[in-house]
DNA sequence: TATCACGATACTTCATAAGTTACATGATCG
DNA sequence: CGATCATGTAACTTATGAAGTATCGTGATA
């Protein structure tokens, strides 16, 4: 199954966009992300939908934050791209008189439903600013490095 | 993304196995689960290889539990079948050179590490033999409505 | 008015679980 | 032995959804 990367270059992208001064367009987006102007387009609508990001159209347009990245966590994102399959598992068959299946669905929807609450709790806590600043400390320990 | 129903599948099997007496072929158990006997095969496979199922070829072939359901459990079967990818959401960008991109993977790297945990923790607590008393009680709570 | 950038539509590509076809191999029955 | 039954395997097709692409419309700015 091919994953859905889209959460991880939105997170990517808007950070990004902090330092940036002024608009991006869609088309730098892309070329940072490695992919396609349209398809960036396609994924920030739901973000802007949302009001994390504007956009502007002709000269000088492009993507602007809309909220500070202190306000932003993971899961607001998640939401946002509209709260996608977050397991590749799935439950088998559609009948309603085996108990069998039923028992094992159950058992097999119970462990997955615990285990996305976790993570979409652990999502919720984490803000892109915090995500920044981690950035940051790792980009200053590169340039330390860089120096021996 | 169609999701991976092989872990649903093959527990659901291996519980009506306990009850059947002597071998089910490929295709009646591609019968009771709506599909297709080929399929049976390549996903029993991984199964007979760990020692969950023998294989019989011929005349009164088919596929019999070298195990009992006790010592079985989700976690195994889980296992069996290649230990597939769990999640759905996958990490994007190869720009090791990108602090930022590294920080939003590895923060999303770490909440899903979480979530496995916990859920192959808990696919390792529970046994078949338990799923199948599960099946049981409910099937008796149904014959029981079915009487008034 | 020309250009720039997003918005939107319609399509193609890609990856992979699932489904299908076909045939080989081995075991059992008569 | 030979027919039949069932698994083993390979090769191919289908289905699904993220991702990629081409094209044109719309609005904003110089």
């Amino acid at each position: 199954m091919r994953p859905d990367t889209r959460l991880s270059r939105m997170l990517h992208v808007l950070i990004h966009m902090q330092h940036h001064e002024g608009t991006a367009t869609s088309d730098a987006i892309a070329t940072m992300l490695g992919t396609n102007p349209v398809v960036v387009r396609r994924t920030m609508a739901g973000l802007r939908d949302q009001g994390y990001v504007r956009s502007e159209k002709g000269h000088g347009g492009g993507w602007v934050l809309a909220r500070p990245l202190e306000e932003i966590t993971l899961l607001d994102i998640h939401k946002a791209l509209g709260a996608p399959q977050l397991f590749a598992i799935g439950l088998a068959g559609d009948n309603p008189n085996c108990t069998v299946e039923e028992a094992v669905n159950v058992s097999l929807a119970e462990a997955m439903d615990e285990a996305a609450t976790i993570l979409l709790a652990k999502f919720g806590k984490v803000t892109l600013a915090e995500l920044a600043a981690g950035a940051a400390k790792a980009s200053k320990g590169k340039l330390a490095m860089e120096h021996f």
